[in-house]
DNA sequence: CCCGATATGTGACTGGCATCACAAGGAGCG
DNA sequence: CGCTCCTTGTGATGCCAGTCACATATCGGG
């Protein structure tokens, strides 16, 4: 099956690829069907807006394939990102179970698909299932982990370069050598990671100057390379 | 029944005070019950820590009177205090459903009554009871929407003024006319007070003199008294 | 392959806030 | 009553990062 923006559409849950590693996606099979029934599935172009931080929530998307940002704004313009979002992952959940507004806005970032589960439908899921009830408890409280990361990240780190630190060490992988160059591909603008760490555009353009000096770092294309990953952690105070 | 420290030990969920108003407190009667055989209660003096960030969840305390603080550190000993838990709040839920470390750490701000819930213990009460799973749940993602908000004052508010206005607009009652000044007994020093809006003691202090000189703010003793709400709203960006 | 739109590099300037320093209130306690 | 400790007020100083401005590079679509 064939899709505009050259997307391969995965219409039925029981045999997505990502099926096994995430909330909804690794369920008793009488569970997953019933979630096949009440999902729909749509295909969305780049710069899609899945939902507008401050909507009264009408339910939540399983992201199938493709990335998105969810940011929040100020009146006066100034954005943050506060995560970017990719296969598997349940966007809106917190939104739809307490039925606040959304408290984020989610953009695709690059053509993608997501399954929408309407609130009244998840709900009575919920209800039906009561164990995946406390999944999604525990779901809650892995986001809220990362909502304090990142609270940590703007409340107890003070300079920018830190931050950048900070976020090229999440960005290369965990295992692997620490002293061996990690190869990381890199998708977000200066703009767009300014928006992340908190500073200016300019700043992040600067940091990326300053980190190259320093033989932290260096760039071939949109391939980042960090070279000194133990040189980056003694930056970090937290 | 007394205990040390002047207070009235409240030792039976069943007829506690705030039962009507918070998580584990209106509940099913079957309920309650369960949850009065499994917790106990222990009274704590001012300054008492509850638990600290980043050790194993041993379970959550049920804060029945006092006030404590939630606050993060990080190792050069900057701190952000991230919430003022008053009698009713669930402490320590996320870190234990989750079974992570715990995110803050919990301090009793005065003298104060909590019920302890073992880990496991409240994990099985969930298994019988799962009508009260949904509930907390709902309650993460209550404690997801406070740390959003932190999130976007400390990412999006620019100026400590602005971050100032804010928590003194938090602090006025919802309610009553907008224009008539709001009383409110303030028990942070202006260290605290910088620990909430992340800057320094000294700024703290300019910024009281700076919003009294401006007619927004007076004190008397300890308490302080917020003439022209309005005004504040309107320093606001978000 | 070309062109407009978008992204990036870099200099100059400036202001707000952290930092340091010290003085002066105020509370608790013997 | 007077001591000490904690808290608060306020000046002087310096620096970092935001802002503005403009040049250059890169991308993407026709």
């Amino acid at each position: 099956m064939r899709a505009p923006y050259g997307l391969n559409i995965i219409d039925n849950c029981l045999i997505c690829p990502v099926r096994e590693e995430h909330l909804f996606c690794n369920l008793p099979l009488a569970a997953v069907q019933k979630l096949n029934e009440i999902k729909s599935t749509a295909v969305y172009p780049k710069s899609t807006v899945l939902f507008i931080e401050g909507q009264q929530p009408r339910g939540v998307f399983v992201l199938c394939a493709g990335k998105a940002k969810l940011f929040t704004s100020s009146s006066d313009g100034k954005t943050i990102i506060t995560k970017i979002s990719e296969a598997g992952d349940v966007l809106g959940l917190n939104a739809t179970i307490s039925n606040r507004p959304y408290e984020v806005t989610a953009e695709m970032m690059e053509p993608g698909q997501a399954n929408f589960i309407a609130r009244d439908a998840l709900l009575e899921f919920l209800r039906e299932h009561g164990e995946v009830a406390l999944r999604v408890a525990e779901q809650l409280s892995r986001n809220y982990y990362t909502a304090y990361e990142e609270i940590r990240t703007l409340g107890l780190t003070s300079s920018p370069s830190e931050k950048f630190a900070k976020l090229l060490l999440s960005w290369s992988p965990d295992r692997g050598n620490a002293n061996e160059p990690a190869h990381v591909k890199m998708t977000l603008t200066h703009e767009e990671i300014g928006e992340m760490i908190g500073t200016t555009r300019e700043t992040v353009s600067r940091l990326f100057s300053d980190f190259k000096k320093k033989q932290l770092l260096q760039t071939k294309g949109s391939t980042l390379i960090i070279r000194n990953k133990p040189a980056l952690e003694k930056m970090l105070n937290s």
